[in-house]
DNA sequence: CGCATGTTTGATAAACCTCAAGACCGGTGG
DNA sequence: CCACCGGTCTTGAGGTTTATCAAACATGCG
C-alpha cells in the first residue's frame, strides 16, 4: 500500500476509494538526485508534493556557510501547504537522497478537499502532525543536549516509519550522512559522532553507515524526553 | 478594529462582514491572569482560541525543571488547529500575561469556514504564516548565536506587532521577564541579560523593563540574518 | 520603607566548536 | 582480485560560547 495512504488511514477512517479519487487528480512524477533542487527559496510554490520515495529537506542557509535543517520529508509526506495560498516559500527543499515524487496542482487537490468534508479532516489531521513535528524539532534542539536530541531525533523517525509502514521495528535507516543530522539538530558534524559513540557506549543503539538499531528502547526514551502521545493514532468521529 | 481581523485582511481581501460573521459565531469570553494555564498537555482540545488582549505562550517541560517555550501568542494569533480534528495537544500554554481570549466550538468554526471558500483561503494563509513562525524558531534556536538569536526575535515580534496593529514602530513591547526569552531561546537568564547588554553597547537597541526600542534597523537585520519576505503582507487571487 | 521579583556582574565550569590528522568504507579501474 | 581514491567517520588538542552558582543591584508595589 501507499505510504501516504496508510499515514491518512492511520489517522482517519477514510474510505480507501476516497483517497484513491484524491491521489488519482491529474498529477506528475518527477525523479530527483542527491542535492537536486526541489523548491528553490522566494519560489512562489502552487503544487502540492508528495514524497513516493526518498528523502527530501527543507533548508535555510545563513550567512558563513551555515545552516539549519528544519526537517526531513519522508515517504508519504506531503508538501507544501503554501501552495494551498501561492505563498511564497521561506525555504528551499533539496532531495536528501535519490527521490520520487508525485506533484499535483495545488488549486486542485484544495478543490477536492473542500468537496469532502472527510478528506477535509484527514487533510487537517495530517497538518496538524506535521505542526506537531515542528515543535517537537524546536524542543529539541532548544533545551536537549547533543546526546538527548540524537535519541529524540531517532525515536521520532521511528515513530514516523512506523506510521507511514505500518510495521514496527527497532532498526531506523539514516540514508544520510552525519553532517547531514549536525544542521538538522544544530550541532557540528565532529559533536555528532562523539556523541553516537557515547549512545553506543551507553548500549542505547547500535549504529552503522546503513542506519541505526534501538537496543534500549525504554532508556532511549528517558532520556530523550520522548512523550509516548507525540504523533499517536488517533481515530475520530467524522461528521 | 479588531486584531484578528486586521490580520486576516493583511493577507487576503475578504470583505470585513464575512469576517464578522465568522467572529460572531458562538462563542464566550474569558480573562485568565498570569500564569494561569489555558491549556494543560495531553487535554483533549476542541475549542478554537483568539487572543484579544495579552500573551499566551505555548512551553513544553523537561525534567530537572527545564523548559521550552514553542512559541508566542499574541493578539490577533488564535490557536489551535487541533481543535479542528479534536486532538490531544503535546504542549500545554498558559498566559504570560494577564489575558482575554475569545472561545469558539471548533467545529462550529470548522463548519463556518468550509462553507466559504473565501474564508477557507483567508484561514490557510493564517495557519501558513503560523508555520512559517514555527521554521523561523527552529533556525533561531537552532544555527545562531545567542546575540543573533535575540535580534532576530526582537525583529520577528516587530513584523507580527506590525502586521496585527497595521502601524511601524521602532518600539517592541515585551511584556514579560527575561526568564521567559531564555526558554524561549535556548539560553540561561544570565546570558540573555549579557547578550543585551552587548547588543546596547553596540548601538542596535535600546532597552528597558516595558520592551526594546530598535534603533539601527538595518545593521540589526543584517546581524539576524532577517529575511525581508518572511511575514510578508501577500494579498492573493481568490477563486 | 521593606519586600518580592527581576536584572546585572563576577568567577568558574561544562558543553560544544574548530582545526587537523588518521582510519574506515564502498566503489572503480588496472 | 587488488590497489587506489574520494567521501565519510573518528580521535585528539585546544579554544569559544554558554551555563551555573552566588551575590549585589534595581524596580515596583503594598
Amino acid at each position: 500500500m501507499d505510504h501516504f495512504i496508510r499515514r491518512i488511514d492511520h489517522y482517519v477512517d477514510v474510505s480507501s476509494d476516497e483517497i484513491n479519487a484524491l491521489l488519482r487528480l491529474h498529477h506528475t512524477r518527477r525523479r530527483f538526485s542527491t542535492d537536486d533542487k526541489v523548491v528553490n527559496l522566494h519560489e512562489k510554490v502552487d503544487k502540492l508534493f508528495i514524497v513516493e520515495k526518498g528523502w527530501l529537506l527543507r533548508e535555510r542557509h545563513l550567512e558563513n556557510g551555515r545552516r539549519q535543517i528544519i526537517n526531513f520529508l519522508l515517504p508519504g509526506d506531503y508538501f507544501d501547504l503554501m501552495s494551498l495560498v501561492g505563498a511564497q516559500s521561506d525555504h528551499s527543499i533539496i532531495a536528501a537522497t535519490d527521490a520520487i515524487i508525485r506533484i499535483y496542482d495545488g488549486q486542485g487537490f484544495l478543490n477536492a478537499i473542500q468537496a469532502s468534508s472527510k478528506l477535509a479532516s484527514a487533510f487537517w489531521w495530517v497538518t496538524v502532525q506535521e505542526e506537531s513535528i515542528l515543535r517537537q524539532q524546536i524542543v529539541r534542539i532548544g533545551r536537549l543536549s547533543a546526546q538527548e536530541r540524537i535519541a529524540n531525533f531517532i525515536l521520532e523517525l521511528n515513530r514516523r516509519q512506523t506510521i507511514s509502514e505500518g510495521a514496527t521495528t527497532d532498526f531506523v535507516p539514516l540514508p544520510v550522512p552525519q553532517a547531514m543530522l549536525a544542521d538538522a539538530l544544530g550541532l557540528s558534524i565532529v559533536h555528532i559522532s562523539r556523541s553516537l559513540t557515547s549512545l553506543r557506549a551507553k548500549g542505547l543503539i547500535k549504529s552503522s553507515r546503513k542506519g541505526i538499531t534501538i537496543l534500549d528502547r525504554e532508556r532511549m526514551m528517558e532520556l530523550a524526553d520522548f512523550d509516548p502521545i507525540h504523533l499517536k493514532s488517533k481515530r475520530v468521529e467524522l461528521t
